[in-house]
DNA sequence: AAAAAAC
């Protein structure tokens, strides 16, 4: 189905022509229609099926709608000669934000509709003239807005539409205290709509206070994958998960690459050991200043990106473009985190392929995986890893090409002897020995560092 | 227990 069919105003579908978009996808062809009819919605779609169009075009056509009878917002309007903020867009990170601001400047370009991003981590002083000048539409990460909203520059009082992105983290515990003081700023007659792959049924009980008589669209089960996404376990000890990292690196041919960690102190160290293995590598997490996310961000979508190193951070929304291969160095904690970190690649009906290092401690989250996503994840060895006597590779059972070179563990670098993998056929079975040091080095390195503690009073 | 998110 095209856009041209989904009743759009002209102006919008100029902003998606010149953008090279034509094709409508599933989620986008269900939720339009009802977001323009005014209705709540739950919105879950497998990740890089076009959620953000989902949510920006309705909102901004509403937005950009005469209306008849003047309603409060658009009398505040006239009243004080400036914009109103009628829609608020809520992100989980930083990064997501700007993504988003940049699909309403594509969208909207034709519309005349403002928009601003607010977030942490750079000055607030541009952002507030942005809001000072006036705007239809604002995106923000929680923290900045609350900032901003007790300073006073930011009003809520016209927010017509309140929309969450990456609902199911935004309504969970890290999110919920912020977002409850939030909504309260928000008037409680408006249009709510959230959209996530993944929703908990906890979490979508817990969202039902926010909706009224919720339109639900679910174009694919929940948390189901892509797919073009071919999954492969690989089961390896975690002393020997860097050099199968480097093994695995050297050997695939390979475009985009991202390594998840589940630390940021793992995804420095990671990023580290692959550099020193020769191979060009950034990390990105939280800890980071943000002029140098951007700029990491910036690199990896540069024509020789390196491989990008990254805590959940990365895990949801960001719209890299071929990358290839989505790498787990860790198995995340929960489940939907797997379905969001795999969907970095295979986007757009491109292909991937996601690689999951599993110790023995890992096993259970594997299982969790398994179920949430109602498949087996297969298991593969790493030739380079096992040794001479074992079986070939399995291919994977999507038939894609195992795309590995042969002989290249003999012609590639090699790491210094006692970095290499100690790995035999029986690795795959469950390690006993648990590196102690590991841990120690890691209190050390906490205790070196002195940063300022963690906000006051959210303590759990 | 960790990550994200304000100064």
């Amino acid at each position: 189905m095209k856009f041209e069919s989904l009743s759009l105003c002209e102006p919008l579908l100029r902003g998606l022509q010149q953008a090279g978009y034509d094709e409508a996808t599933p989620i986008q062809q269900k939720a339009i229609p009802q977001v323009l009819q005014g209705r709540d919605l739950v919105g879950c779609a497998q990740t890089g099926t076009g959620k953000t169009a989902a949510f920006a075009l309705p909102t901004l056509q509403l937005l950009m709608a005469p209306v008849a009878e003047p309603t409060g917002a658009s009398r505040r309007r006239q009243r004080s000669g400036r914009r109103a903020i009628r829609s608020l867009i809520l992100s989980p990170t930083r990064e997501l934000a700007g993504q988003i601001a940049e699909s309403l400047a594509t969208y909207g370009r034709f519309t005349g509709l403002r928009h601003a991003v607010i977030y942490g981590g750079v000055r607030q002083g541009p952002q507030v003239r942005v809001l000072d000048a006036g705007i239809d539409i604002l995106v923000a990460t929680p923290g900045r807005l609350l900032d901003l909203i007790g300073q006073g520059f930011v009003d809520l009082a016209a927010v017509e539409i309140l929309i969450l992105d990456e609902a199911d983290q935004m309504l969970d515990m890290g999110f919920i205290h912020d977002l409850r003081k939030i909504v309260a700023h928000v008037p409680s007659r408006r249009q709510t709509l959230m959209f996530s792959a993944t929703m908990p049924p906890a979490i979508r009980k817990l969202a039902g206070q926010w909706l009224s008589r919720p339109f639900e669209v679910q174009v694919t089960p929940i948390a189901s994958t892509p797919e073009r996404v071919s999954q492969t376990v690989h089961f390896v000890q975690r002393q020997d998960k860097a050099a199968t990292l480097t093994r695995f690196l050297n050997e695939t041919r390979r475009s985009k690459t991202l390594v998840f960690s589940r630390t940021k102190r793992g995804a420095d160290k990671i990023a580290r050991c692959l550099q020193r293995d020769g191979i060009r590598a950034v990390a990105i997490h939280g800890d980071k200043s943000q002029a140098k996310r951007d700029a990491v961000i910036r690199e990896f979508g540069s024509k020789r990106p390196p491989v990008l190193v990254a805590t959940d951070l990365a895990a949801r929304g960001l719209d890299f473009t071929d990358v290839s291969h989505v790498i787990n160095y860790d198995l995340p904690d929960t489940p939907e985190v797997y379905v969001h970190r795999i969907g970095r690649t295979a986007r757009a009906g491109a292909s991937g392929q996601a690689v999951s290092f599993c110790d023995s401690d890992e096993r259970r989250q594997l299982r969790m995986i398994e179920k949430l996503t109602g498949q087996a994840v297969p298991v593969e060895k790493l030739p380079a890893l096992a040794d001479n006597l074992r079986s070939p590779a399995v291919t994977s059972e999507t038939g894609l090409k195992d795309t590995r070179k042969k002989g290249a563990a003999e012609g590639g670098r090699q790491r210094p002897a006692k970095h290499r993998a100690r790995h035999n056929s029986q690795s795959s079975r469950a390690g006993s020995s648990n590196s102690s040091t590991g841990s120690r080095r890691r209190r050390a390195a906490k205790a070196s560092r002195s940063r300022p503690k963690e906000r006051s009073g959210v303590a759990d």
